[in-house]
DNA sequence: CGGCCACTATTCACTGAGTGAATAGAGGTC
DNA sequence: GACCTCTATTCACTCAGTGAATAGTGGCCG
């Protein structure tokens, strides 16, 4: 998805070479999924096949032989208009949680649902009392809390999901299985 | 992701082609993204390999051939784990929303970054609206309704989030920018 | 001194998700 | 009979992501 654009993030601060950049990311969002190496050095090859980055020449230091990437002009006004850019609010739904009530109901009925919801809403409550502890923990940082907010605001947008949908469970069930 | 968790389900009730799949698919779950023919084909050969379906036959009427496919037993017992297995809530923060925040400080400052801020909310809260209008409308599923609920409890947490992101965000620059 | 380990750095082979265009049969229509 | 539309499947391709393999260097320990 987003990964490209955040390392040109990354590359805006200076020129870096793969293995430099999945530490920075890892180092600078923490809270993000692990990136690969893998994945790293495929995507910089994406950037460069695009002309967004360059080479910037092999150097060495105490180590193998390591190639190092500078974020071209090109690449600059990418960047700019990524972060400019609103992300167009999902005009689909496209959530688990969903598809399996609905799937639920076409192949199992509204026990089954029912026994999904309210096992879905305790996991996410399990996980919301977590995520409130990692906030008022005194080590936190502000990245910490920002991302533990965010966090929170969606699990509990999922609860109230849960909570509704299972009052509306019945009139589901009666129009998808008339 | 759960694509392959769908098609299961709709083939639970009785033998599908592809064709036909892609049409009750996009039929059930209207809100959802519409699933390409290409990737119905790709995910139905993924299944059989996996034992999960199998050809049931080859017929035709007033068409081309057409391949049905049956849920085999094994199919059945992944559509039921699926159905009562609860959703790992997250264990990380992939948000383009929170990605973007976090690298317009590194790259840009602390402007660009609140700048980014104010607009996505802006775009929110219009969506917000859109649907807010959805549900009134009398025309609406219960289908139709669910969705909506899904997609407005998640803008508006995202809304919270950008709100109270914005207080913080003098911090967090601070943070990552001493 | 030789062998091994840990760290740095990159590559490779593979799977899965998804897109868009191409192909092809059958029936209807003007 | 040329063409259009609907049904049905396939193909070629890109991107994202995983896990293992490869390879160079320095430090440490027996």
């Amino acid at each position: 998805m987003s990964t490209s654009h955040v390392l040109l993030g990354l590359l805006a601060g200076g020129p870096r070479h793969g293995y430099e950049l999945k530490r920075s990311h890892d180092d600078r969002l923490p809270q993000a999924k692990p990136l690969a190496f893998g994945q790293v050095y495929a995507t910089l090859g994406r950037l460069e096949r695009d002309g967004l980055v360059e080479q910037s020449g092999q150097d060495r230091d105490g180590g193998p032989d390591r190639t190092s990437y500078v974020i071209t002009e090109a690449g600059r006004a990418r960047l700019g208009e990524w972060l400019t850019e609103v992300e167009p609010p999902a005009p689909y739904v496209t959530s688990a949680l969903f598809a399996k009530v609905v799937v639920s109901l076409l192949a199992s009925g509204e026990r089954v649902a029912t026994e999904y919801l309210v096992a879905q809403r305790a996991a996410h409550t399990t996980r919301l009392r977590e995520l409130t502890a990692v906030k008022t923990d005194s080590a936190a940082t502000v990245g910490d809390v920002i991302a533990a907010d965010y966090a929170i605001a969606h699990l509990d947008a999922d609860l109230r999901w849960l909570q509704t949908t299972l009052l509306r469970l019945a009139d589901l069930n009666e129009e998808m299985n008339p």
